[in-house]
RNA sequence: GGGGAGGUUGCGGAGUGGUCAAACGCAACAGACUGUAAAUCUGUCGACGAAUGUCUUCGGAGGUUCGAAUCCUCCCCUCCCCA
């Protein structure tokens, strides 16, 4: 196996990238990779809580991704052993203890998503309870001695939570702890993580120092905003945009985004190549631009990469004739409705176009809700249900309606 | 172990016996305007009922009262200070 020369290798690394610490140690262990023909071993961690990976997750596993297309060896650890004890740093704490079955099961569907970008061969995936479930309380103290007090607090959520006395259990300074220890394990030389990890992947080159191996080089990834454009991208936001997604739904997500978000989407989760991006970014900057189009060619190259690129000709069709022709999808769900006649309120409820009565009188009150393009206004109408006619439901929301 | 402060509808945060399904802000949703962008404006924002209304909700369980988010008892949880 040969490597490109650590100049090709940084570049390609760097790329996306918001710090890389410390930068030298990473430049010589590229150097000795070189000489001794011997790949780095590259670490990321997934806490297999949630079953779906969105976009957010993509920006690491982009870059594992070009780390392998440079030849080294990627370790995925899947935090099952975390998972089971409940991370504690979502502050909802009523969250249930996963069982080890639940894990598992996520943890397959992770593997499945994650291949959908990493290369399977090239990848070795781990639980970290292979090695923590057989740990014994002496072997925990010794890990707990390697790290005080004070400088846990001095990471910033921890400070925050402190300062602004909110609950801290004292296992969640295990958890930098344990991820830290995972490192040791197997034997990282690098470990990717988002900007907020920085403390925790910090913390890893403490514990392998402490266990007597060289400290991994950490490189920290920018954090996803969600389709708020703001907050996070994550499932619980419900702002994210899965890879699982259907082609449609992918790309109306896209389309809802922010124009700010163009660049950066295209710079963190699209497999566009550095001189595709410049010319994006001079497109965008070109004041003639309507920044539309160049978020529909983000929306045709999220769909092209996680479905093919004739899906993502069609989504784009799909989405123009809905909201730029205003017209109705050619495909929607189809409902059959017994009743000739019903309340407006009790057809989208069945429909599932709304949750409550209630909240579907409110809808059509506030003139959301119309029937073969008609508006409803009074929110106590009986509709007569003609074969084929479509309920549209705010602004996405389309089923059509079929007569027994 | 001792002392103090708290737990309110997605979040923040009012409310200390009836006028409280609970102020206000944020978020969310819908409408207008648009490019399903942003900004702005308007409306809605526990459930059921056509409706007077009924039901569920203020950490949990009981109790006092004609009536409790508000008072009492026990329990659970959190934070702060002292040791």
């Amino acid at each position: 196996m040969s490597f490109p020369s650590v100049n090709e290798q940084m570049d390609l690394i760097k790329r996306g990238t918001v710090e890389i610490l410390p930068e030298e140690e990473l430049i010589k262990k590229l150097e000795k990779s070189i000489k001794e023909n011997k790949p780095l071993i590259i670490k990321q961690g997934f806490d297999p809580t949630a079953p779906d990976i969105h976009l957010g997750h993509t920006v690491g596993i982009r870059k594992l991704r070009h780390f392998q297309e440079l030849g080294h060896q990627v370790v995925v650890i899947i935090g099952d052993y975390t998972a089971m004890v409940g991370d504690p740093s979502e502050k909802n704490s009523t969250r249930p203890r996963l069982s080890h079955e639940a894990v598992m099961e996520h943890a397959q569907t992770y593997q499945d998503q994650f291949f959908k970008i990493l290369d399977k061969k090239k990848t070795h995936v781990r639980l970290n309870g292979e090695w923590f479930s057989k740990m014994n309380c002496a072997e925990i103290m010794n890990l707990a001695s390697k790290f005080t007090v004070a400088r846990m607090l001095e990471r910033d959520d921890f400070s925050k939570r402190y300062n602004g006395q909110l609950p801290i259990s004292i296992h969640e300074f295990f958890y930098p702890l344990m991820q830290g220890y995972d490192s040791v394990e197997i034997k990282a030389d690098v470990e990717l993580g988002a900007t907020e990890q920085k403390f925790n992947l910090v913390i890893g080159r403490n514990i392998q120092k402490e266990f007597g191996q060289e400290p991994q080089v950490i490189l920290t990834l920018p954090v996803l905003e969600g389709l708020d454009g703001k907050q996070r991208m994550s499932k619980s936001l419900g702002n994210y945009i899965g890879i699982d997604e259907a082609p449609a739904e992918m790309f109306g997500k896209a389309m809802s985004l922010p124009d700010e978000m163009i660049l950066r989407y295209f710079e963190l989760v699209s497999d566009v190549d550095g001189a595709e991006l410049k010319r994006i970014k001079t497109e965008l900057e070109n004041p003639q631009t309507n920044p539309r189009d160049v978020k529909q060619y983000l929306g045709r190259t999220l769909v092209r990469m996680y479905h093919n690129q004739q899906a993502a000709e069609q989504a784009q069709e799909a989405f123009k004739q809905i909201f730029v022709k205003k017209d109705v999808p050619d495909e929607m769900p189809e409902i059959k409705i017994e009743d000739e006649k019903i309340a407006i309120a009790d057809l989208m409820l069945k429909t599932e176009t709304s949750e409550s009565k209630g909240k579907a009188r409110r809808l059509v009150q506030g003139g959301g809700v119309s029937i073969n393009g008609e508006k409803i206004t009074d929110p106590y109408a009986i509709i007569t249900i003609e074969n084929g006619h479509v309920l549209k439901v705010g602004k996405r929301k389309f089923v059509r309606l079929l007569k027994e």
